[in-house]
DNA sequence: CACAGATTGACAGCATACTTACAATATGGA
DNA sequence: TCCATATTGTAAGTATGCTGTCAATCTGTG
């Protein structure tokens, strides 16, 4: 009896797309360390050394708006990885308010190299599912990020960011 | 051309499951703060009192347990719920180690009022979605947690944790 | 040109989320 | 009973993720 009681409460919570949202991100993140624990690498510094990559000497601010990332966070992920040697900051002579973030040659090197594992956590990630509904999830989730992207502290501005850039570039 | 190259490579990020659960979990927050302004709580603080209430003297390891929380995080959210007086801490008699958790009167007033302003929050998260979408995503993700659930650093153990209660109730 | 307002990076502060380590306490087997 | 082992809460350390604030710098308008 008390067990049907208290199950029924915590449906308030285990039903709720909040709590699976959160629940399937600390899944993710923990995969993600698993698979790629021989580098040391998290989520998001492979995301800002793939974003930097993508766009050599972007600043700091554009990037935050490339990866969705919070700009405060952002200055402490980029010193990690300046510290580690994959990333370099130098002074912008058009802005000097900007520093350009640039891959060093060993940050390439290791954005190459950790990319299988990268691909083994993502995969591990959908598993469970039958690949028919794995693709149905991922196109929901895209959807649903998309077009919930205002929501978000740090909207998604990836055509903005590169506009910008073109000037300098 | 630059541009397309560019979007390429991002896609190494964008597409990705991790990347979009990250991205929906940051959404989620968003949504759940906003809407919870008010009253200054935040879904796992929401969570923690949820299942306190649905389980009295609780103690904190069991407590992660039941919400699937890491056992040292939770120590600071209590900390936080005590602080505010919706949570008091009684010790063990049973088990001096332990600290036993229950909701204050108006620890329990809060959680009545902020139901409505959660609820509002959980729908306003899959709003985007056409309906028989929500289903379809709540499902696959009901379904990929569950599978996933020992891949999480913090596995979510709800019936041991009910198990090891009973005795002391 | 001057100056109001915006932008940039840095910092401080709060809240998850995880790791390891540790002291106090409990438990089960010799 | 004694003692190896496990459990509990706590703390320190790292890494996101967010809010503010601030000084330096840039930009657009008058």
């Amino acid at each position: 009896m008390r067990n049907r009681i208290s199950t029924l409460n915590m449906d308030a919570v285990y039903t709720k797309p909040g709590y699976l949202f959160r629940r399937m991100q600390q899944i993710a993140v923990s995969i993600f360390i698993e698979e790629c624990s021989e580098y040391e690498l998290t989520p998001v510094q492979f995301a800002a050394l793939v974003a930097i990559q993508t766009h050599p000497g972007i600043d700091a601010t554009r990037l935050s708006a490339v990866i969705a990332f919070d700009r405060s966070t952002l200055g402490n992920v980029i010193e990690r990885l300046e510290a580690k040697q994959y990333v370099e900051r130098k002074p912008s002579f058009e802005d000097r308010r900007t520093k350009l973030l640039y891959l060093t040659r060993s940050g390439a090197a290791l954005l190459r190299d950790v990319m299988p594992a990268v691909d083994r956590a993502q995969a591990r990630m959908l598993q469970p599912l039958k690949p028919a509904d794995r693709k149905l999830l991922m196109a929901l989730l895209t959807q649903l990020v998309d077009l919930n992207n205002e929501a978000s502290r740090v909207p998604l501005r990836a055509e903005d960011a590169l506009e910008h850039l073109g000037k300098s570039n």
